[in-house]
DNA sequence: ATTGAGCTCGGTGATTGGCTTAGAA
DNA sequence: TTCTAAGCCAATCACCGAGCTCAAT
C-alpha cells in the first residue's frame, strides 16, 4: 500500500470486475449529478457520466488522502488534519486545480514547502 | 507531444469580473432566490469517510477539519473535469455530456492516471448494458432484421 | 533557495500551476464566484432538523453511545435487562477495546 | 429506434450527539 | 503536562434508485 503502487493496483483491481454493478455504488450518483447540474453550461448529461464519476472521485479521495497521510506521519501524529492535505496539494502539480479551496497559508505550522 | 511537465503557466492575477444580478446587495443572503445547502453541493460526509479510511492505517484518526475539506476537494473534483467535459461536448454540437468527454477531459487537464482504468470500467459498463439488451432482445424476439450482418455473440 | 517575495500573504501570489490546469482553473473562479451569492459562508451544526431530534430522542447506553431496544412503554422490568449495567465488571461479556 | 429530463414512490442507509480517552498542543 | 476533539453505537426519515411518461435526436 505505497503511493507507486497506487495506480497500478487500480488497474488490475478495474480488471477483476465481472459484470459493473451500478446498482450498489459507494457513492450516490443522483448526488454527483446534482454536482455537475450546478454548472451553467450542463444541458443533458449521459447516465455513464455520474457512473464515470462515482469511480474517479473514490481515486481520487483515496489518492489525496494517501498523499496527505505522508504528511500526517511526517510530523508524527496519528490524526489526519487539513494542514496535511494542504501540503499535500501543493506537493503535487495534479491538485493545483485544489488551490482556492485549500490556499497555501493553510500550512500552518513551520514546515518548510518545496 | 509537445512539453508536458516543465511548462508551467503562471498563475499570478485573479481576474474575476463580477457580473452583478441586478441586485444592490452582495453580503450573505438567504433570500433573493435559491439558496444552495450542504446536500445540494457536497457528497454525504459519511461515503466520503468510508474511502478516506481504506488508504489510512485501522488506528489512524482523520479529523472533522480534514474530512470537510476533502468533501470539498471531491465537489471541486468534479466540476472541475465537467466543465472541461461540458466544454468539450459543446464544441462538437452536442447536448449531451458523455463518458468519452470525461475521458478527454480528464486526459488534458493531466489526470492521465485516471484515464486506463476509467476506460476498462467504462467498456465494461457499456458491454454489459448491451449484453443485457441483446439477450432479453433475442430471446424475446429472435427475429434478425439483416442476414448479412455478422453477429458477434456475447460472452461471459 | 527562497523565492518568497515582498508581498506578506496573497491569493494572487505568482504560484506556477500545472499548464495544462492553468486555463481551467481560472474558469472555475468565475463560476464558482457567481455561485458565492448562494452559499452559506459557514457549516451548519447539523443537516436536518428531525435527524437532530432523533438523535436526541435516542436511547444511549452509559458511555453516550447509542443503544438499541428502548421500549416505548414503561411498564415492564424484566424486559430487556432492566437491573444491571456492568460496564467493566470482572467476568461477563464487555467488549470494551 | 435509443436515451435523458422530470416526475412519483417505496425502501433504506446516512445522519446524528454524549461520554471516554487518544492524542494534539 | 493540559484539555481539545474523534470514535463509538444504531433508529429514524430524507434521499437515492427504479419505474414510469414525454420529448428530442
Amino acid at each position: 500500500p505505497t503511493i507507486d503502487n497506487f495506480w497500478p493496483n487500480i488497474v488490475s483491481e478495474v480488471h477483476s470486475i465481472g459484470q459493473v454493478d451500478a446498482k450498489h455504488q459507494v457513492l450516490p450518483l443522483a448526488r454527483i449529478k446534482k454536482i455537475m447540474k450546478l454548472d451553467e453550461n450542463a444541458k443533458m448529461i449521459a447516465g455513464e457520466a455520474p457512473l464515470l464519476f462515482a469511480k474517479a472521485c473514490e481515486y481520487f479521495i483515496q489518492e489525496l488522502t494517501m498523499h496527505a497521510w505522508v504528511h500526517t506521519e511526517e510530523s508524527r501524529r496519528r490524526t489526519l488534519q487539513r494542514s496535511d492535505i494542504a501540503q499535500a496539494i501543493a506537493n503535487y502539480d495534479q491538485f493545483d486545480f485544489l488551490i482556492d479551496i485549500v490556499p497555501r497559508e493553510e500550512i500552518k505550522p513551520s514546515s518548510a514547502q518545496k | 507531444m509537445s512539453n508536458s511537465e516543465d511548462s508551467q503557466q503562471y498563475l499570478n492575477d485573479m481576474l474575476v469580473k463580477e457580473e452583478d444580478e441586478a441586485s444592490g446587495d452582495d453580503s450573505d443572503k438567504q433570500d433573493g432566490g435559491i439558496m444552495l445547502r450542504e446536500q445540494d453541493r457536497f457528497l454525504p460526509i459519511c461515503n466520503i469517510i468510508k474511502i478516506m479510511k481504506v488508504p489510512v492505517p485501522q488506528n489512524g484518526k482523520i479529523a472533522k477539519d480534514a474530512r470537510e475539506c476533502i468533501q470539498e476537494c471531491v465537489s471541486e473534483f468534479i466540476s472541475f473535469i465537467s466543465s472541461e467535459a461540458i466544454e468539450r461536448s459543446v464544441a462538437e454540437n452536442r447536448k449531451t455530456v458523455n463518458g468519452d468527454d470525461l475521458l478527454v477531459a480528464f486526459s488534458n487537464l493531466g489526470f492521465d492516471n485516471y484515464v486506463e482504468p476509467l476506460s476498462i470500467y467504462l467498456q465494461k459498463y457499456r458491454e454489459s448494458n448491451k449484453s443485457d439488451r441483446n439477450l432479453f432482445l433475442d430471446a424475446s424476439y429472435p427475429h434478425n432484421e439483416d442476414g448479412t450482418s455478422a453477429n458477434d455473440a456475447g460472452k461471459q | 533557495s527562497e523565492d518568497e517575495s515582498s508581498k506578506g500573504e496573497a491569493d494572487e501570489e505568482p504560484l506556477y500551476v500545472n499548464a495544462k490546469q492553468y486555463k481551467r482553473i481560472l474558469i472555475r473562479r468565475q463560476a464558482r464566484a457567481k455561485l458565492e451569492s448562494r452559499i452559506p459562508k459557514e457549516r451548519c451544526k447539523y443537516l436536518h432538523e428531525s435527524r437532530h431530534r432523533h438523535a436526541m430522542n435516542r436511547a444511549r447506553g452509559e458511555g453516550g453511545r447509542f443503544h438499541s431496544a428502548q421500549e416505548k412503554g414503561d411498564q415492564d422490568s424484566s424486559g430487556p435487562e432492566g437491573g444491571s449495567m456492568p460496564m467493566a465488571s470482572s467476568g461477563g461479556v464487555t467488549l470494551s477495546r
